[in-house]
DNA sequence: CTCCTTACCAAACAAGTGTTTGTTTGGTAC
DNA sequence: GTACCAAACAAACACTTGTTTGGTAAGGAG
């Protein structure tokens, strides 16, 4: 079937662009990870710019349930920050998930392509700006520079985070009782 | 002479290094834009890893010698970070520097290079750690967590920084406030 | 004037890149 | 049983990568 080997595509080159960056994953790295020949895969996919589009999408999707899922359960502005966080953080620590390719630089990537994740990347981020649009910050606070903080430091957190320590939810709590 | 053309790739490699990360930047990148063929730089480098490893140690040098002159001028414990916090994201967002570099994903590079760039950046993180457990913060902190949520905001500020918005210094006193 | 070092060029090397091509396989529909 | 199609292989394409090699102009030392 078309969709499954689509689906392990994606699956493996998601892992594999999350650990070494998209440039330095190379096609017959994937290729072979999935039980196929580099040329191969351009059945599936037209190039690999498709993929790696496919795979962000992907990202997003599941990053994006994820976080709706969260905020569903929760009311009252703080907790809900707070819980979008934790999925947030949740989901690019996952190390079998797609997520962790949102946090890839996407800056030395074709301008066409950079322009498509940016959008997707931002229709994400969206969330968040509502999120703390609905924060009683003090009324001096620039609130965009505050959530670029806010996710700096939890985008940060996979080049220093190491399994076995703080879980990634009590970090993500942390930081957001940090800012408040 | 050699300690010209040795600083001069440094100079290029750093500012390439910078924007455009060490996998994607080509020796031949930095050949052309010094004023010499790829094969030449070998002369002054063995290998491209220590061309890398010149160019990290030049940054945390020029960051290190930075943020140490911003620290000599102030006292008190929330002063003298603020002013190391500005220092530190001054030189990261100043796009003639050296110290850009310390942003740099190092995760795929080999390990042994790996290794002592991280070396390297933890004796400049040193300053910063020490600036931390001087704070007068509540006992339940996590001191640790607390200075990397601050080095991941300031951090991942070159991926949205553009030059005309609000000043760096700005920037990094505003984040030190939000987490006061 | 000769010798030697410095600093570089020109050209090639093997390995790896994304991609294209022609062909083969297995299965399904008429 | 003949057609067709999805899905893959095998091999090559042109190109880029870091690195090596042999040669060479410039300049100072003896």
């Amino acid at each position: 079937m078309t969709a499954m080997s689509r689906a392990k595509l994606i699956a493996v080159s998601a892992r594999l662009f999350a650990k070494g960056g998209f440039e330095a994953t190379s096609m017959r790295d994937i290729a072979g990870r999935s039980g196929m020949l580099a040329g191969s895969m351009y059945y599936h996919f037209p190039s690999k710019n498709d993929l790696i589009a496919a795979v962000y999408e992907a990202g997003v999707a599941e990053i994006g349930a994820a976080v709706d899922e969260a905020l569903d359960k929760v009311r009252g502005p703080w907790p809900r920050l707070e819980a979008g966080c934790v999925a947030h953080l949740e989901a690019l620590l996952a190390d079998s998930a797609h997520a962790a390719v949102m946090t890839a630089d996407l800056s030395r990537l074709e301008k066409r392509l950079k322009r498509r994740l940016v959008t997707l990347r931002d229709g994400y981020e969206k969330r968040f700006v509502e999120l703390v649009a609905a924060l009683p910050l003090p009324a001096a606070t620039d609130r965009s520079l505050w959530r670029l903080q806010l996710f700096g430091a939890l985008n940060w957190t996979p080049t220093w985070y190491r399994p076995g320590g703080k879980k990634p939810a009590d970090i993500a709590r942390a930081m957001v009782a940090a800012l408040r």
